[in-house]
DNA sequence: AGCGATTTGTACGTATGTATG
DNA sequence: CCATACATACGTACAAATCGC
């Protein structure tokens, strides 16, 4: 653990020679170790005083870093208590772009996902809309746990040619797996924009069922539609939230390109 | 001209009696200044060492203030050059993020406010989460008239001081008016994001009444929060938006900010 | 309720580095 | 090369929030 620790701060020890000022190799270092996971998100990480004597350079630069990184919302700082490691989705690697929040108003809750049903279909439907109503369309249902308060029910559509690996891949496999995260990984699809809808609507009685709430009960319902370029949707996406539970934010801000270096 | 520019400067020799830190105090003299013109877009700001000499506090102080008053945009910074004021601040094109669909999933339609209230308070609310609860608040009430079809509730909050023309402004000229554009307009004040949650719950008894529901209907409550840079609050707004209607989607303009955050 | 121990937050003064004209 | 002006860095000190005893 320390080891670990340690180990991020190791290439501070040698003498610079990019130009690099030493506050922003700090900060590179931590964000390169929250980013690959030595630090994972919600962990606490060392005191100021013991960053500063793992690295060669004053408790003022530390800090710097600290609060930088803190800016970039990357750590999140609490007199008295200790910095912490936040998770914001981030747009690059995680399409995720809403999450419910937490009761502090800044952390996210976590979530699970399981895979409940996968059908091949020919009809048209909602989706038609918006993948062309030509193609045979996968869709795959999944119950989505939010932090074991509630239950949203999510629909996926796309067209079942493009993301084969949908319905080719073990059903076992969909559970828990961000399936956004699956097409990004396995294809090289860029998403360049989500579009998001939210309407207020009362769930039909499988729905509601589903997710463990009482019959013909109004909630949230959102729509996401994924897109690389402005013309071509990837998938097309439908949620059902249950009312009143938390708060659903939107991330529609993308993090700078270029701090993370020079 | 120098005149001018002491008098900024001058509440901070008087000793702080708010417990703001000075850096703060420092930011909060300069933004003014660049809000009310005193500094004009463009021009250049005395070299760190003068400015030092003006307040009662140390360089580092000074420094750590245009520091931040350049991540957040209001200056740019040159090495070797000075300091000047932004020409065109990074703005959000059009504030709005989000907007009512037509029936064709496409065009957005036309929406009209008409301006009901307008309170200053001090005391502590929901907005005081993000706004801090220290200042005097102004809250803006009011109505919008969506396509003739409905109404949607909005409260609007920001920091009295912070937006002097929503208070000053001659009531009748808040009807109808974007009142972030006029903020945009009038102001040195670049929102670089507008964070969105949404949720559902019932909603009170005076509002229902104000938008022609029925007594404590469910429906949806959306919040934007708009900043500038990643910590600086402009403003803090409540939708409440009746059920069933229109969907209301989320549009990403991103601003890409190169800044570099602290 | 009080009192340390811990930990972050602010501030100062000083020194040196580096880009610009 | 020089003066100007921003950029980074250090070491120190004290303030303020939080937690556990």
């Amino acid at each position: 653990m320390t080891k670990a620790i340690e180990s991020i701060f190791k290439p501070l020890w040698k003498p610079d020679t990019t130009g690099i000022p030493k506050y922003k190799r700090v900060l590179n270092a931590m964000m390169e170790a929250i980013k690959s996971g030595i630090w994972e998100p919600g962990s606490k990480l060392p005191p100021e005083d013991d960053l500063a004597k793992l690295t060669p350079f004053s408790l003022g630069t530390v800090q710097r870093a600290l609060r930088a990184l803190s800016a970039q919302g990357l750590i999140t700082r609490h007199h008295g208590l200790g910095s912490f490691v936040t998770q914001r989705p981030r747009r690059l690697e995680n399409p995720w772009h809403c999450r419910f929040l937490a009761d502090n108003n800044e952390d996210i809750v976590p979530i699970y996902s399981k895979a409940i049903k996968r059908e091949l279909m020919n009809e048209y439907g909602p989706w038609s809309k918006h993948l062309g109503s030509s193609d045979t369309v996968v869709q795959l249902d999944r119950i989505i746990n939010v932090n074991d308060e509630f239950n949203v029910y999510s629909r996926f559509y796309a067209k079942a040619e493009l993301l084969k690996i949908i319905w080719e891949l073990p059903f076992e496999e969909l559970h828990g797996a961000n399936v956004k995260k699956l097409i990004g990984t396995r294809y090289q699809l860029p998403i360049t924009e989500i579009l998001h809808q939210v309407s207020v609507k009362q769930f039909d009685q499988y729905i509601c069922k589903k997710i463990n709430i009482g019959t013909n009960s109004f909630g949230l319902f959102m729509q996401a539609i994924a897109r690389a370029g402005t013309e071509f949707t990837v998938y097309y996406q439908e949620f059902f939230i249950p009312p009143g539970k938390r708060a659903l934010r939107f991330f529609e801000n993308t993090p700078a390109p270029n701090q993370v270096l020079e």
